[in-house]
DNA sequence: CTGAAAGCGCTTACAG
DNA sequence: CTGAAAGCGCTTACAG
């Protein structure tokens, strides 16, 4: 195949004028009266020279990509994944390309990728922010830039977001635990503390214990930094061990934490559930194969993605458009890293 | 923030006019003999205003957009997601933004994908290709385009690959079941079975097997549909069992398939090891923490993004550059799926 | 040391 | 029913 045809090149060959090419391409022969007989014509000939519009030539000139950004902390971790795969689908559905990177949970990066975008002109941007305020955000966007959060948030932010309803789903795990007995539970979040995931959890879990005058105990609630999981988590076991004040029950607020705990089981560091019951927020594949397999509150992730689409192409579509908010429900999947303790 | 600064904005505020603005902006203040002075106030403003340039303009204008497209079978899959962070993050380090899609094994979407980025002006393309000869892709891209393929090849293509070396891989496990007493050893691909990956993969199992003068029996080489794993698998082992030809091993070609294994175990139709071994090729986070472990081959993922993205950066930075082939090495990962039944 | 002009490929008033 | 012209924002010969 040769090399780059324009629509010159397709006005040439049909004998017309580009005007009369771009408005037939573009579906619009019926309202320009265009001929029957040249709009085939033409369709016939861009057809049989492969023609391809140079999306640059189309952006520049109509100012918008039909592109999207979608900024993760980091798509090789499997719920970023997904989600990831959903926006991807969505979007294709709907004519739009999707143009993804990966912040690493650092503020720094995930400001750059938001310039990226915007240079590369993405006409709308669906974001799972490391950062906590509307301020930096909205010193890099344009006034009125469509963005829609995912998965995070913080408080008061004016920006819409999708995501879970991360105080119930905690709460109702935390419900569950005491009803099979647990009274010292722990949770472990994951840092930096500052994401919105991890303190509506951590609200949800106090909640729980307070709806059953369970008094909440703060070294109870441990922080673990992302970068050193595995090792703060054996520390804090040693740690309760040594003081005789060992948990029966762990919550982790996300997958890594609970991915920590089943190789301290490994490390023979751990026994759950037989020293200290498991649950799991965020469900991945893993969870079902692994010894023992874990408890986990599963999030509708590939709705997060679609839901977060949605809105955001109302809104590309009519500027005047408000996105809204969206809190979707969680699921409890009861696997075997729970012991039932009911005297 | 205001929207959209151009050059000619920066141009008006400077004082000069945009072609200095521009050379300036490009580093080109130097050769162009430009005055430090007007350089410093120029770049100054430009800060001030927060200019970003308009990537559709400069594309069309240079006829290169500094993007590559990547194109994975499914992105939500853990190899392929590792896979796209890998280029994701050495493209960046390169100054080159990275779309991606997913093809689902599907051979007209992949062709559609192709057209996509080729749209959306790709400087080259990454392709972990579904399709099985040069001719299709070859007319759809225009002549001399830089493509490289991943993962997957077919025989005598014509383009460049990164992959591993599957056909000694697999010969080294199987050749490591042998040498713990088995003789029996069953390989399961995954279909389609033009997939050089498979194809590859069950020729070192033979050359393994030939190597010790154990015949090859083909009622022990089987194609499992990707769209029906765990059923297909099931069917195997009962076939096996009620004619009493029950293998002693088992090679998963890929980890779908080790995957589909385990889930037998859980629904209690299999035991492994002791019914029988199993060893995965490709590795992933699931092996480690599953009951039993999974031995495994790992492969070197984030080398193969990493190579393939250098081999295309030398040919788009130099046109007469001959990307090369390049077959990695795997690393064998021995954990509790296999059993030594040597007497 | 600096600027006017052309052109990348497209779409869209505007005119006939 | 169809075409000539302008302009999106940029870069690069070319001229002075």
């Amino acid at each position: 195949m040769a090399k780059k045809v324009s629509i010159n090149d397709l006005a040439m060959a049909a004998g017309v004028s580009k005007t009369l090419v771009s408005m037939v391409l573009n579906g619009k022969a019926r309202e320009n009266g265009i001929s029957p007989d040249t709009e085939a014509r033409v369709i016939e000939i861009a057809k049989k020279l492969n023609y391809q519009p140079n999306s640059f030539a189309r952006g520049l000139r109509l100012g918008k990509s039909n592109t999207i950004g979608l900024i993760l902390p980091d798509i090789s971790n499997t719920f970023y994944a997904i989600l990831a795969r959903s926006v991807e689908d969505i979007a294709r559905k709907n004519n739009y390309s999707v143009i993804m990177s990966s912040s690493d949970e650092s503020q720094e990066s995930e400001a750059n990728l938001l310039r990226l975008m915007l240079d590369k002109q993405a006409d709308g941007i669906i974001l799972a922010s490391t950062l906590n305020n509307d301020k930096a955000i909205r010193d890099i966007l344009p006034e009125k830039y469509p963005l829609i959060l995912v998965d995070r948030e913080w408080k008061d932010t004016s920006f819409p977001v999708v995501k879970v309803d991360n105080f119930n789903a905690t709460k109702q795990a935390t419900e569950y635990l005491i009803s099979k007995g647990h009274t010292r539970i722990s949770i472990m979040t994951i840092g930096p503390s500052h994401l919105s995931t991890q303190t509506d959890r951590i609200d949800g879990y106090k909640a729980g214990l307070e709806a059953h005058k369970i008094p909440v105990s703060h070294n109870l609630i441990v922080e673990i930094p992302h970068n050193d999981v595995e090792r703060c988590i054996c520390t804090s076991v040693f740690t309760w061990r040594s003081t005789n004040t060992m948990p029966t029950a762990i919550i982790a607020a996300n997958n890594f934490i609970a991915k920590g705990c089943l190789n301290c089981i490994i490390n023979n560091k751990l026994n759950i559930p037989e020293e200290v019951s498991l649950i799991s927020f965020d469900d991945i594949e893993l969870f079902h194969f692994s010894n023992p397999s874990v408890t986990a509150i599963s999030q509708p992730v590939k709705e997060i993605g679609e839901k977060a689409f949605e809105e955001l192409l109302a809104r590309l579509k009519d500027s005047d458009y408000k996105m809204k908010n969206q809190v979707l429900p969680t699921d409890f999947i009861i696997r075997n890293s729970v012991s039932n303790i009911k005297k």
